[in-house]
This record gives structure tokens, sequence and C-alpha cells, in this order.
RNA sequence: GUCCCAUUAGCUCAAUGGAUAGAGUAUCAGAUUCCGAAUCUGAAGACAGGGGUUCGACUCCCCUAUGGGAUACCA
């Protein structure tokens, strides 16, 4: 599709000698308000090159560029020079665009191929998976989704958190007081009640610490028992997890985690050594990241053990290898700020280019409306929870409504998951949110359901109108001049958009900004539903109607596909 | 203490340094003999405070206030 912006700064670049044309094309702006035109030109910044008023300079290219074909009028006001598209044209470009891709519209190849991971999700093994995690999953999958509509080739990790002293504890625990059965039964909720006995035992005895200890000393020392015990853990934890990410319809290309990179330390130490960066403190050993305005990073523990920033950098410099990354993006709590500010640093002092290739995704906290949450208190909402409550709830609207589909359960999983989800992706990422029942449940307005409402909306029209109406009807037939209305060109607008907001999406890490413009489509195909009738008399009237409802279908199904979302036809 | 982040309408959130700061929700008032009312139209309602930079600041810089997070041997 030709790039309007690129054209018009073109078209000005004919009358000003004094920029670049990359730099007209970035001053060229859409007014907020579309009464003022589809474009505007702001002429403030050539007043000292040029030596001219504003308003002047603007009038001057407003009359010399008002006779092009690809407006219908230029307007100057004050220092803008304010563009009106030529709105028959613009709307043929866009719905041949649309319609010839189909599901590729939205997509592009702005990464070329070029390898990139994403590391997102990452729960701790027989730990919860609850609210606080739907943040890294959801936000991470839509990255991951972008960044493959961009045309980037995304290895989607989940980076387990599977290994430490707790599983030294889980297992002392699960030999002292736990039974095979219970573990099998519930998995998470069994191992998280032998973690919780174990903290309250080891106050009246303090060996329970040691035997832990010893116990994680032989299954990294990879003792068959603890090893055995370890992956059963491991394995069964998974299986919850998957019955989410199932749900949830996410996939990854591996669950290498944090055991992974046990035999890979080693050689991480060494050479940090070699480069001098190791130096002996308070018995630990660390990185001093002082001069970089950093607090210190410990490698080595006193007792020689890792941690997770020695994890961290091992697993980096693998996946380097592994993967030659273009970039290594993680999708990781903004609590973890400092951690990646150290692990960047770190890699950049080893003297690898590639560190600033390391690109920490962070985001806001989750709490509870009683406080932070709270495992061992009991305050903890879990995901699973959420998504079939949220489930429950469409299906009963579904009755209420005594919708036609051909399968109600299907739908409400598709609407009910897909509310929590679009919820999630809604707000910027960095923003700390409290979570709502009611908020999460309220299905009405800026929602997932609204959008996927649209959406089945289009389909319905497109039912009515008779399956083979667009398929049949050939390029000619394609009168634009009945979609041209302002209803209608807003919405076509905001169809255009979107493989530039795509893309603008992805590069900045923001999920939320296709959300919001989804939205957008959605309203403005609402809009354009009321004020104008669709299945009109005049054929070709119609017939061009419905190419606008197949193309803000088409919008709004890839949209949501990019959000990690289906788009039902009858809801 | 130090560092980082946030603060926009009653509530939840938008706004590449640009024109009259936009939505949703809640409230009030309306719209369906007609393509799906999980919809649409209208009213009312906001930039935490103070400086500075700039032709122009919600946006950039400084100070203050409030809230959150981090602060070497957890992850």
């Amino acid at each position: 599709m030709i790039s309007y912006s690129s054209e018009i700064a073109k078209i000005i670049k004919e009358n000003i000698a004094e920029l670049e044309l990359s730099e007209i094309e970035a001053m060229i702006e859409v007014p907020q308000d579309s009464k003022l035109g589809d474009y505007a030109f702001p002429c403030f910044k050539l007043a000292k090159v040029m030596r001219k008023a504003p308003p002047l300079i603007a009038k001057g290219i407003a009359e010399s560029i008002s006779g092009n074909a690809v407006f219908d009028r230029v307007e100057q006001v004050n220092a803008y020079v304010n563009m009106f598209i030529n709105r028959e044209d613009f709307s043929k470009e866009v719905l041949k665009e649309v319609l010839e891709k189909g599901d590729e519209y939205g997509r592009s190849n702005v990464g070329e191929g070029r390898p990139v991971i994403v590391e997102f999700s990452s729960p701790n093994i027989a730990k919860p998976f609850h609210i606080g995690h739907i943040r890294s999953t959801v936000i991470g999958n839509s990255i991951n989704l972008l960044w493959q509509a961009m045309g980037y080739r995304v290895t989607r990790i989940n980076h387990l958190g599977d290994y430490g002293t707790q599983f030294g504890k889980m297992i002392v625990a699960y030999r002292h007081w736990g039974n095979e059965e219970d573990v099998k039964n519930e998995p998470i909720k069994t191992l998280l009640g032998y973690y919780t006995k174990f903290h309250d035992e080891v106050e009246n005895d303090p060996s329970l610490d040691d035997e832990a200890r010893e116990t994680f000393a032989k299954l990294e020392r990879g003792e068959e028992e603890e090893v055995r015990l370890w992956q059963w853990f491991r394995d069964e934890s998974l299986k919850e997890f998957e019955r989410v990410y199932k749900m949830l319809g996410i996939s990854y290309d591996s669950y290498a985690g944090e055991s992974f990179y046990s035999d890979k330390m080693p050689a991480i130490v060494s050479e940090l050594k070699e480069k001098g960066l190791l130096i002996e403190s308070k018995g630990a050993e660390i990185v001093d990241l002082e001069p970089y305005g950093l607090t210190p990073a410990p490698i080595l523990k006193s007792d020689g053990s890792t941690l997770y920033i020695t994890r961290d950098l091992a697993c980096a410099k693998y996946r380097k290898q592994t993967y030659d990354f273009y970039k290594n993006i993680y999708v990781v709590a903004s609590q973890q700020n400092l951690h990646f500010q150290q692990l960047k640093k770190i890699m950049e002092l080893m003297g690898y280019e590639w560190a600033d290739d390391i690109i920490h995704v962070p985001f806001g906290l989750v709490s509870l409306e009683d406080g932070t949450m709270s495992t061992r208190a009991g305050r903890v909402v879990f995901l699973e929870d959420v998504l079939n409550r949220a489930i429950e709830e469409t299906e009963a609207i579904i009755k209420e409504k005594g919708v036609a589909t051909d399968n109600i359960e299907e739908t409400a999983r598709q609407v009910g998951v897909g509310a929590v989800v679009f919820n999630e992706l809604s707000n910027n990422r960095i923003k700390d949110y409290v979570f709502s029942w009611k908020h999460v449940l309220d299905f009405n307005g800026e929602t997932g359901p609204y959008v996927q409402y649209t959406h089945a909306r289009c389909s319905s029209i497109l039912r009515n109108a008779g399956e083979d109406i667009i398929k049949n009807a050939s390029e000619a037939e394609l009168c634009a001049e009945y979609v041209t209305g302002d209803a209608a060109y807003e919405l076509m607008k905001r169809i255009y958009e979107l493989p530039e907001v795509i893309i603008e999406a992805g590069h900045k890490y923001e999920p939320s900004i296709l959300t919001r413009h989804i939205v957008d489509i959605a309203q403005s195909f609402n809009k354009f539903y009321h004020d104008e009738h669709i299945l009109v008399d005049d054929e070709k009237e119609k017939l061009s109607k419905l190419k606008l409802v197949t193309a803000a279908k088409t919008a709004i199904k890839n949209g949501l596909g990019l959000l990690g979302m289906e788009a039902p036809e009858r809801m």
C-alpha cells in the first residue's frame, strides 16, 4: 500500500529546499481533530531557516501543493498546512489492499528474518500460577506475536524457575510428610503445602535447614534419587502450567529454565576471573559495579554456591552462541530493573558488544484489593480461576441473550479468556494495578467482548448478504464513492493505520498501543454501522459497503490475533 | 539514606514537543416497526504543586508532595 505520509513529504519537499525529505516526513502529523485535516504540516520550525513568519510559509506551501491530485483540498490555518486526502482514491487503495492480503494484512517484513528471543511467563515450579503471572505471560506472548508479524524469527522461551535451595527443602518435606498420591492429584497445591510445612517445622527443628542444603547439594551433584524427585515435581508442575497455556493458546519453543544452566556456570565464573572482574568481598565473590552507579553484583556466595545472576550470565552467553540473537527480550517485572542493569553492565565489561541487545521489558505490579499477594496468608488469586470465572460469566450471558452459536462452550472460552487477555493488554504495561473481579468481568465499553462483538456483527452482516457476494465481485465493481462519508472514511483511516500501529507496538514492546487501536477500529465501525445502512438495494453501493465491512472484520481479527485472541463468528 | 518508576475527569485509562487534553465507566437525558442494544447519540466532568528550557510543555530539566519498587551472598 502506498504510504501517504511519504507521498506527502515528497510533495512538500518540492517546495522546500531547506529540509531533507526524511525531516519533512518526520514533521508531518495527524491532527487530533480530523475536522482539521487528515494530515498536517506545522511550519514553526521553518521560520528560522526560511526567515519568514510561519503562517506565511504555510500559506505558500498550501497554495503550491493544493493542485495535487492526492488532495481533495489543502488549507492554511495559522502556521499549519492542513491537508485533506482524496477520499475516493484513498478508500479504493485501502479496500484493495486489505481484501487482497486478507489474513496477512498488517504483517510486514521490517525484521527481515533476524533471530529474536522472547523470554516470558517463567513461573516457579511448585508455586501457584497466579494472577501476578498473567502480565509476563500475556504481554510476552503478544510481543512474540508482534515480532513474528514484523518478520522476525522468534524463539519463545519459558525460563522456568526450577532450581535453587528451595528444591532441597521441597524434597526434604516430601520425604518427611508427603505422599505420591496427593502430589499426583493436585501437584502445585500439595507441593506448596510441603514448602509451607517445611518453614513451619524449621522453627522448632533447625537441623531441617542443614538437611535441605545437603539435599540440594546432592541434587546438584546429580544423585539419582534427588534428581528423580526433582524431575517428577517439575513434570507435575509443568502439566498444570500447560493447562493454562492451552487455555490462552500459548506455546513455547523451549522450557530451558534455571536448571538448564547449572552445568554452564563454572565456565562463566572462570571467564569473569580471567577478565579480572571478580573480586573477593565479605567472603563472597562479586563484580564491583560502583563506578557505574550500581550496587555490587554477588556472583558466588560465601559458601561457593551460585546465584540468580550467575545463571543469567551463563544463560545470556549460551543464548548468543546458540541463537545468535538480534535481540534477547526479557519480559520480566520492573522489580528486577536493577538485576538487568547489572546483567547488561557485566556483559559489557566482559567485552561483549551485544550486551546492548539484551532488552528488559519491565511491567508494573499487580496487587489485590486487600493487599499484596501472599500465598501463605491465603491472599492469592489463581490465573486459572480467573479464566474459568470469565468463561462461566460469558456462558451465562450467551445463554441469556439466546445467541445462536453452534458451540456455546467454545465461544464462551474464546470470549471469556479474550476478556481477561484484552483487559491485561489495555493499559501501559509499566503501570501498577489492583486486580478486581468486578473490573475483569465487566464486558461493556472498551473491552475484549466489545471488540469481538463488533467482529461477530461484521460476520453477521456478511452472512446476511450472502456468502459469496464479495468473492464473486470483480475489481471494476468497486465503487468507492459510496464509502467516503465521514463515518466510513474514519473507519477506513483506522484500518489503513493498522500495519504501522503493529510495528510501533512491536518496537516499543507495548501491546496496549495495538489494543487501543483495535478499540478505535471497533468504535469507528459501530459508528459507521449506526450512521449508514449497509444492506441497501443499490447493488454497487451495497457491494462497496460490504467490502468495507470485510476490511473492518479482517483488521479486527488480525489485530486480535496479535494479542493472542480469537475472533468468533457469532457470540 | 540513595536510586528507579508512577501521579491526567468521581473511578479505570489515552495523548511521536504543536491547534479546543481524548475514551471507557459511573451519573443524568435520549435512540430499536430497519443489517445483532455485549450497540449508538447527547449533557456534565481533569493535566498533584511550584520553578525553568522553548515560538510552543501533559510531554523535556530542577525542586516539593503523595504512592509503589529496588537497595551484594532470594529469584
